[in-house]
Order: structure tokens, then sequence, then C-alpha cells
DNA sequence: ACGGGGATGAGGTACGTACCTCAGAAATCG
DNA sequence: CGATTTCTGAGGTACGTACCTCATCCCCGT
């Protein structure tokens, strides 16, 4: 049988009042019974129950994940997995919601958040680009006791954040090595021009992407010549003009890497100028498109993140963080998952 | 407010202790009270709360996986992350004990699973090839009233069972055709012969891992061929005479495919073998060894499953059988990862 | 020596569910 | 119709923890 209070009061020496005081840091107990009582929860193994803790202060979760308003298929992935991840934990006395801002304004971001009431919202999961608004929002959330953790983009300060579940996304410059691996191979010996898109040059995650992608290149593929990158501002008309600018200037493009996250734009316009060249595609993200796209063989690899495990892991972390729990660092690790059409 | 069994017994006109009867498929309850009971749950949409009905019943789950005796790093991996998932889950009231077979003798293992009882167990995880005995063994158990899942390989009756959550682990079959295309791509237009080794090949997993491997290496590269798979039964100084006899008689050999997930003593021959040239190593399993192969460049490639995961969802699977819930079958779904040196 | 205040104990109620008993109502049978 | 049998309701206790009140005790300073 698992210790319970009361074995623990017992092997403490001292009343069910008392450990209820030191476990939940109440004041008016002498130090040396704090001590006491923490040496007899080491002793005895005493883990608290946390299902019957909640249960006894009938308390429930409100989680809120904060999204960019204009998206396409990937952000409609992330918004099933919300939607799925509600029904799943929903026995457990967790809810999640979506709220939609612009992302490009830092300041309507940080109005947003500055809102939130502590009562009505436990934790938040932010995804949005760096800026100073945010942060400072971010710091005043924490002080007003809800929970705040980035979430696929946005403000990383350093490496240690990453361990200490900061930052839920996969390590971009890694994903962006990865990318620049599977060209090099994939474009085996064979010399060219490799076109970069992007949907905007001012995102940390597109920025280290690039970054890792380059590094690889540069380091083991000196023949391939990356070209500037190529920013779509997520317009479809202004993507499929200069994408096909782009082709025409350089017929000798061998390779093309889509770095952002809505690849199906862009995509569009690539597959039609790549039709029957043996040219080599690499982009980000399981959508229904992208999947299509890789089984017809119009994309050579796609470089993903898990949806699902990125919003089961957000809600992991910010529920961890609420019970003042350690989470399962191996769990929250968000992998770089590489798909063919074989392993789909 | 979540609707509790209080709310439920007045919106169904019954009293609670006929909510607890229906709930918890006691007799003597009158057809109709059961369905007017069955319907009031769907309106005002009643979920149990899981964790006040285990407290209720002081439940705890404990679960057992039985593994083979003998194995080296990836069976070490297992062990690390069961007693990890123990730490992480154990505020959960659920503990996985490990139990070692001979997973050859398929007597043994019926008798030891003949043995269990469901006192002491609540569900067991079963890591051992496909026979006769074992399956029967794993009715029985759950005519008993124990959960069984099959882990990592074994037991496959059909697809169905995939979905029905009766299998942990990858999709064999599309793990080799995984290779199979990493193998062909990287061998970029350069022909010669492929060396397949495995542990055995009368093991399910090995066999369909083969199936897909040449599936792939016939359809798009027939240029290559894939010799007959060498076995080594896990003896080392066997392996080591075989892969270089086969070596010798094949100086053409461009590829080395290890498709067991114990690939340390057929790599470190592979790896003399191959000192300085060009060839393409492919294996599974992200191990210590592996690992540092793979920065080390001695590996090109390794197709993994990761075993954090694999053990969490047997548990995860066991416990929501336990309690007659539904899983969330994407989360449960068994990733193939690959993994190159830059997305470790 | 005494008051005051901080530390501690004793005991209660509550959370939502399981499981038990017993009384009484309703349905069924002869 | 009465006698069974079957169903249902009312109420209790328990699980482990949180949170509350009140009484008591000890230590401190004066």
């Amino acid at each position: 049988m698992r210790p319970t209070t009361k074995d623990l009061a017992k092997a403490a020496g001292v009343s069910l009042a008392t450990v209820d005081r030191v476990l939940n840091d109440r004041t008016g107990v002498r130090e040396d019974t704090v001590r006491r009582v923490s040496e007899a929860i080491e002793k005895i193994g005493f883990l608290r129950n946390i299902s019957a803790a909640n249960l006894a202060r009938s308390k429930s979760y409100r989680f809120l994940f904060l999204l960019p308003r204009t998206g396409d298929q990937f952000l409609a992935e992330l918004f099933a997995k919300i939607s799925e991840a509600n029904s799943a934990f929903g026995s457990d006395a967790m809810r999640a919601e979506v709220a939609q801002i612009h992302e490009s304004d830092p300041h309507q971001i940080a109005n947003f958040l500055e809102a939130l009431h502590p009562d009505a919202v436990d934790g938040v999961a932010i995804m949005a680009p760096e800026s100073p608004q945010v942060r400072d929002a971010k710091l005043r959330l924490e002080q007003r006791g809800i929970e705040t953790v980035s979430f696929i983009s946005g403000q990383i300060r350093a490496d240690a954040d990453l361990a200490a579940g900061e930052f839920i996304g996969i390590d971009n410059h890694a994903a962006g090595a990865t990318a620049g691996r599977l060209m090099g191979r994939f474009l085996d010996r064979q010399a060219g021009k490799v076109l970069v898109i992007a949907e905007t040059m001012h995102a940390r995650d597109s920025l280290e992407r690039r970054l890792g992608f380059d590094e690889v290149i540069g380091a083991d593929y000196p023949y391939l010549t990356v070209l500037p990158s190529l920013e779509t501002h997520g317009e479809a008309e202004r993507t499929d003009r200069i994408i096909r600018a782009t082709f025409a200037r350089n017929p000798d493009i061998a390779g093309v890497y889509i770095l952002s996250s809505e690849a199906r734009v862009p995509l569009q316009t690539v597959t039609q100028l790549t039709q029957g060249g043996h040219r080599v595609v690499i982009a980000h993200e399981r959508t229904p498109f992208t999947e299509a796209a890789l089984v017809a063989r119009q994309i050579d690899a796609l470089i993903t993140q898990d949806p699902g495990h990125l919003v089961r892991s957000a809600l992991r972390i910010l529920r961890a963080r609420c019970d003042r729990r350690e989470v399962l660092a191996s769990q929250e690790k968000i992998r770089i998952e590489i798909l063919f059409a074989e392993n789909l």
C-alpha cells in the first residue's frame, strides 16, 4: 500500500494538520518541524495522491492556446488535435480552448494576455513571434499565477529553456540541418542551385532552419548553391509570381526547400514547374496536401513535428507546472520526424 | 461544473443507488430503467470521474512487461524506460514490473502466463515470438480478466488488431520499405550488392522488414542485388565470422542493412570491413552504440521506434482496457523514425 | 508569574464514486 | 387475491487529500 498522509503524520510524529500545513506550504510551522516532516517524506517514500488532492479541492485546469488568426492546413491540424485532446483529457478535469490573434501585432497580443484572469485560465500556450511586448506580458502573466509556454515558434531565451519545458517545438536549427542533409544526399554529386522558400524570414524559426540548412550544404555539398530565401508573406498570387520568376532566371535549380509550415501554396507552383524533372523537393509539416504530394512523388521528403504530440505536450507541461511537478523530459522532447511515402 | 452521479440520478429520475447499479453493471435493474439512465448520461454528458472512482475502490494497476532474457542495448533501453515510467506514473497508482523469459521456449512462456493471477496482475505486455502456445495462453489470460498486448514483436492476428491496440510497435513492413528507400536513394545509381543481417529470420518482424525492403529495392532500384539474409542467432563469434566470409566472397557490397534490433555486434564487424569505403549502412534502433556510430558516420541512417513511447503506450493501452475506455488512437500509433546525425 | 502569540493537535466537512444494507415499492406468479 | 420475486430508494461508510475551526500547549518577554 502506498503511504498516505496519515502514515506520514505517524512517521513524522506530528498530526495530520501539521502534515497538511507542510505539504501545502501554509504558515505557522516551526522550521525543524518542517524538516522532520520532509525527512519522513523521504524515509517512507510518501507521494501525494494528486487525484485525491484535485478531488478534494475540486480543481480543474483551464488552458488556452493562442494561435495565429491566419493559416492554412497546419493550423487546421492544430485545431483538430486540440479538440481531440479535449475529449481525451476530458475525464481528467482539464479543458483546452483556442483564441486567435493577429500574430504580426505584438501590441494586440500583449493586450490580450494582460486581460487574462487567473480565475478563468490556469495556463496559456502562446504561438507568436518574439517581441518585447509579448515577452513582458508573459512575465506579468506568470506573476499573476498563470503559467505560460512558447508553442512551436516564439520566445526562446536560452538553451536551458528547452530543458525546462519553456519552449514546445522542434529544434529548428537541427530541422534545417536535417533538410540540408537529405537535400545533399538525394542530389548525390549533382551540382546545381537550391531554392529556399519561406513565408517570412523575420520569424525566428525560419531563420534557424535556414541557418542549419546552409551549414550542412556549405560543409558537405559545396557544389550546391543555395539561393536567397524567397518570402511569400502568405500571399498566394505573390508566391506564384516570385517562384515562377526565380525559376525563369535559374534554369539549373536542382532542389527546392520550402521551410515554412504552410507548404500548400508554394508547393502548387513548384510542382507545376517541376513537371517531369528530377528536382528534389523537401517541405515541412504533414498536412493532407503535403501527404498527398509525398505519395504522388511531388515531394521527396517531409520534415515534420507531430501536432498531436505538440498539443498534448503543451497541456502536460502546463499541468505539471500548475501542480509544481517535474515533467518527464524525454516524453516532452518533440522529435524531428522525417517522412517518405514509405513511412507515412 | 461537470455533472456528477448525483446530477445523473436527478436527470434520470432515479436514485443514486440505481445509477450506481447501472454504471457498474450490477444486476437487478429493469431494462427500461437502464435505458433511462443511459439516455440521461447522453443528455447531460455525464463522464465518470475515474480518479474519484479509483480512489473509492482504492484500485491500483499492476502491469507486467514480459521481455526476452537475452539482449543487449535495446533491451537495456526498454528497462530504463520502464523504470522511468514507473516514477512518472507513480503518482497515478500504476506500477510496472518486468519479468524475463527465454523467448525461444514457447512452453516456458505459456507456463509463466498460466501462473499469473488476476489478484496480482492487471495486464501484461508480451514481447515474444508468435507461437500457438503463447497465443492460447494469452486468450486464457483474457478470460481470467488479465489484459494483454503484444509488445514490439509477436502475435499479430490482423490489421484490425493494430487499430484496436492489440499490437504495440511499428509496422515492420513499412520500416523495411523505408530502409529500402533510403538505401536506394543513398546509393544513387550505384550498382552493387546489399547485405542484410538479421538475428533470425524466424521472427515475424525480421521477415516483414526484409519483405518491405526487397519490395522497394526490387521495384525502384533494379541494379541493386540484395543478398540472402545472414542470421547471427545473437552469437558474437558466429556473427563476426559469417559477415567476414560474406564480404570476402562479395567485394562489391555497396550497402549493409542490419534489420535486427540489437545492432552492436554485427555493426562492429561491418565497421571494420567498411573502413574508408563508401558503403551505405542502415541499422535499426537507437542505442548508445548506434547513436555514436551515427555521429561517427559509420552508419548513414537509423530506423527507430522510441522505446519510451513504446512503454508508455503499452501502459496507457493496458490501463484503458482495464477501465473499459477507448484510447486515443493517434497517440498510440508508434512512428517509424528516421535518424541522421543531424536530428538526433 | 503572567499574558500573548506562535505552534500544534483534534476533529470536522467536503470532493465524486464504490459498495454495502435494509426497507419498501412494484411487478409477477399461482 | 396474496405470496413471491424483482426492482428501487435511502442512507451509510470508505478512499486520500484539502481546508476549516477551535482548543491546547509551549515558549517568549516582561
